[in-house]
DNA sequence: TTCCATTTGACACCGGGTGCCATTAACCTC
DNA sequence: GAGGTTAATGGCACCCGGTGTCAAATGGAA
């Protein structure tokens, strides 16, 4: 369970867990005692690794949590890029985010308590902040360069915010209602966005 | 310079300083030095107090940066209270937020540097979220009381996320803008807010 | 067997943050 | 002025997250 099997004919000693392993190993921990109560030592301890191994497989504790949840960005830029370039910005962005939050069956379980971690724990809000900046700069990068904008421009910002807060709101919904399916959510989250916001701004 | 003048007539030993004086001190360490490179332990000897005591005047390091900003939210709730209940929402929110981040003249230059940090420092950046956070639940509040519904809902929620972008991306503009006025850039980055979002998503 | 590549984990160290507690400095009363 | 009370101080030990260093362990290849 604990020797990882990895692609042989490579030189070099083989790594003795994987971070898959060791985030399930950390989230039992997590689950048990909490996560500001569980130590690295504690998961380093439960997993049969040093300490110093540990951040090897993580640059962070916090990192742990987000795990393979990490990297997508660059699909999600695909995606924004795939897009038909005549259709309303509105829509894409939540055709590409409902996308994006697609999950295995087998990973909903996961995905949920990820979540609920992110979103509940301090420490955690905290150093997502800094996640959630790299998520808006893509949807900001994307509305810009629908409106032949900068990304740095208010309304690229403003949109890159506001779809991220409709996304945060629309996971705790979800959170909340555990027979509910996060898409769907996420799907009329979205929805709702394009068609009521700015209602008494411009429309009045 | 260090030694306090507290009201008298108070028992007890008198603080040998203040949050004001640490934070003038910090301040000098953090531009000359950089905030990560500035350890506590330097901000208490240049301030000719303990390391110990440091903690008792702010939380964390993080702290130090806001400082006095801290505590003004409940004076922000009172000006949206204060708004007549038939203006538009975002008319309320341009002016209640434009009149919130007026600051003294003489206070501008510190304001700069705060910001600088906030924005720009990692660190500062993750640890902000909280306090975002709280801003975030106040403009919500406001929005849900205006249309009905709960400050949880999608719309309160999207609009407080937006707004908060918005301001972020004003308070970006003004610094790199050193001859601008903060106030005036809020305001037509709100009016800005109002008028052009949701454009090709209700009335296109 | 020898060489090389790679991972490991021990050790020491730094910095932020906390609990504890004796000490110091003020005021107040007798 | 002595003694009590109140409050701030700062030293100490400790915890935890994170990093630099380096010798040892492990495996394939020559």
């Amino acid at each position: 369970m604990s020797t990882a099997a990895s692609p042989p004919g490579r030189p070099g000693r083989r790594p003795s867990t994987s971070q898959v392993e060791l985030e399930n190993v950390a989230f039992r921990l997590f689950e048990r005692d909490g996560f500001d109560a569980t130590t690295v030592d504690d998961i380093a301890k439960a997993a049969g690794i040093g300490r110093r191994t540990f951040f090897r497989y993580f640059d962070s504790k916090n990192d742990v949590v987000w795990g393979a949840f990490t990297g997508h960005l660059e699909y999600m830029r695909e995606r924004f890029a795939a897009r038909p370039a005549g259709e309303p910005v509105m829509e894409s962005l939540r055709a590409v985010v409902v996308d994006f939050n697609r999950v295995d069956e087998g990973e909903t379980d996961r995905h949920r308590r990820r979540l609920e971690l992110i979103l509940r724990v301090p420490a955690l809000q905290a150093h997502s902040t800094l996640r959630y900046a790299d998520w808006r700069a893509v949807v900001a990068e994307f509305a810009a360069h629908r409106t032949g904008a900068h990304p740095g421009d208010l309304r690229p910002q403003a949109i890159a915010h506001a779809a991220l807060g409709t996304a945060l709101a629309a996971y705790e919904h979800w959170l909340g209602d555990p027979g509910s399916d996060l898409c769907a959510v996420l799907d009329t989250a979205f929805a709702e966005l394009a068609v009521g916001f700015g209602e008494e701004s411009r429309c009045s």
